[in-house]
DNA sequence: ACGTTACTTTTCAAAGC
DNA sequence: GCTTTAAAAAGTAACGT
């Protein structure tokens, strides 16, 4: 009977160490990430009905710790791609990708798919643009969304292009290659991009 | 009437069989000419056939895998031909050895370009994965016919996961008309 | 800025780690 | 869970020229 008693308090005070553990992981990537505290609450909460409903057997703590924090990020409005994710976390993207759709769907979270305009404050902010150049790539992600072309189109390459137009238009040029390091997509996306967004504006 | 259903083509057969006798992958693999058989990789000693073009994993234990073929008629074409080459090399091989159907892969066109964002939500968001950051397919799990089917922006999908050959069609004409009554469908 | 090649997703069996 | 095999869809990426 001690055994057991000493049993459960062993496995209790790891469980505590590993929900300890997560939750200093998912501060620390948040951090790094430079989301508001709000969105690392989210990510706790997330992390602890994943633990609560056991979904991490099976899976590394860090790998459900940086999926409950990428979910956050979307749940928040305020995404980080996988890769940007992925950069902060000792857990490889695809393995993140992979965990965010299992936790996603077990905890029913139903998030919608990321819109592209929720990117461009923090791209543009990074690229010193300005308000009038933020408020053209969001017309400009409207326009072209509408008409139908981001479906299957990565959010963040759809963003960077959008902004990459913009700044052409408002005097404002920032180079593709300026736009695609911060959007962390490649040059080629962006023209491929751009060139559809320009003729769905009527520009051309 | 051409609907989506005609668009229908089937792009991989998975279909699993077994010889009835146990091999020695080593000796046979240097008696086939064109067999790869890397133990360290994997169990299985990959030959392809050319006509049909297919691919068979060949295992130990006399059990074989059919991959690549884009009919069933082919499957068991590819399969004749592989029971043939062992024959040939004095190894017993059953008479009619049972084929089983594992998986019927196929591609069709709903003839509308798709808005997955608003499929997404219409579709059920607990239903649907779409994840265009990492892949540019929208995956619906249906269950009746129980298949996975891969929706994408220009109307082209596929649909796997089915064993029997009327599935696709029976899918086909399920999405058409779950996408029709959201008014997605061009 | 081309073209080519290759990777992402889904499905399925096989034997073994 | 992984390893291998095949195939489609479309987007993205990384090569070399």
């Amino acid at each position: 009977r001690l055994r057991k008693w000493q049993e459960r308090i062993r496995t209790k005070d790891a469980g505590e160490r590993n929900l300890q553990f997560a939750l200093s992981e998912i501060d620390r990537m948040a951090s790094a990430l430079g989301v508001p505290r709000s969105v690392r609450e989210v990510a706790s909460v997330i992390y602890r009905r994943a633990l609560n409903e056991d979904l991490i057997r099976g899976r590394s703590i860090e790998g459900v710790a940086t999926s409950a924090l990428y979910a956050a990020c979307r749940q928040e409005g305020i995404p980080r791609s996988l890769d940007e994710v992925a950069e902060v976390s000792r857990v490889p993207q695809k393995e993140i990708g992979r965990t965010y759709r299992y936790i996603s769907q077990e905890l029913g979270l139903e998030l919608k798919p990321v819109d592209p305009k929720q990117f461009v404050p923090r791209f543009a902010s990074a690229l010193d643009l300005s308000e009038e150049v933020q408020a053209k790539a969001t017309e400009i992600i409207d326009v072209s969304a509408e008409q139908g072309l981001l479906s299957g189109k990565s959010p963040t390459g759809f963003a960077a292009a959008a902004i990459y137009a913009a700044s052409l238009l408002c005097n404002e040029k920032k180079t593709q290659r300026e736009v695609a390091d911060v959007a962390q997509v490649t040059e080629v996306t962006i023209r491929n991009r751009y060139q559809e967004q320009i003729e769905a504006m009527g520009f051309r | 009437m051409s609907g989506p259903a005609d668009s229908i083509e089937i792009q991989n057969v998975v279909a699993s069989t077994g010889i009835g006798q146990e091999l020695d992958l080593e000796a046979l693999a240097d008696d086939l000419p064109g067999a790869d058989f890397n133990p360290d990789n994997f169990p299985g000693l990959v030959y392809r056939t050319q006509d049909p073009k297919a691919a068979a994993l060949i295992f130990r234990s006399g059990k074989i895998v059919c991959t690549g073929a884009k009919s069933i008629d082919d499957v068991h074409d590819a399969l004749g031909i592989i029971f043939d080459k062992l024959r040939e090399l004095k190894i017993p091989v059953d008479d009619e050895p049972e084929i089983t159907v594992q998986n019927i892969v196929s591609s069709a066109d709903l003839g509308h370009n798709l808005n997955l964002n608003a499929l997404a939500i219409g579709l059920g968001l607990e239903d649907v994965e779409y994840e265009p950051e990492q892949f540019p397919g929208l995956v619906y799990r249906m269950d009746e016919p129980k298949v996975v089917i891969l929706l994408f922006g220009s109307g082209k999908i596929v649909i796997t996961g089915g064993k029997r050959t009327d599935d696709a069609e029976t899918a086909v004409e399920e999405i058409v008309e779950r996408i029709d009554a959201l008014g997605l469908l061009g």
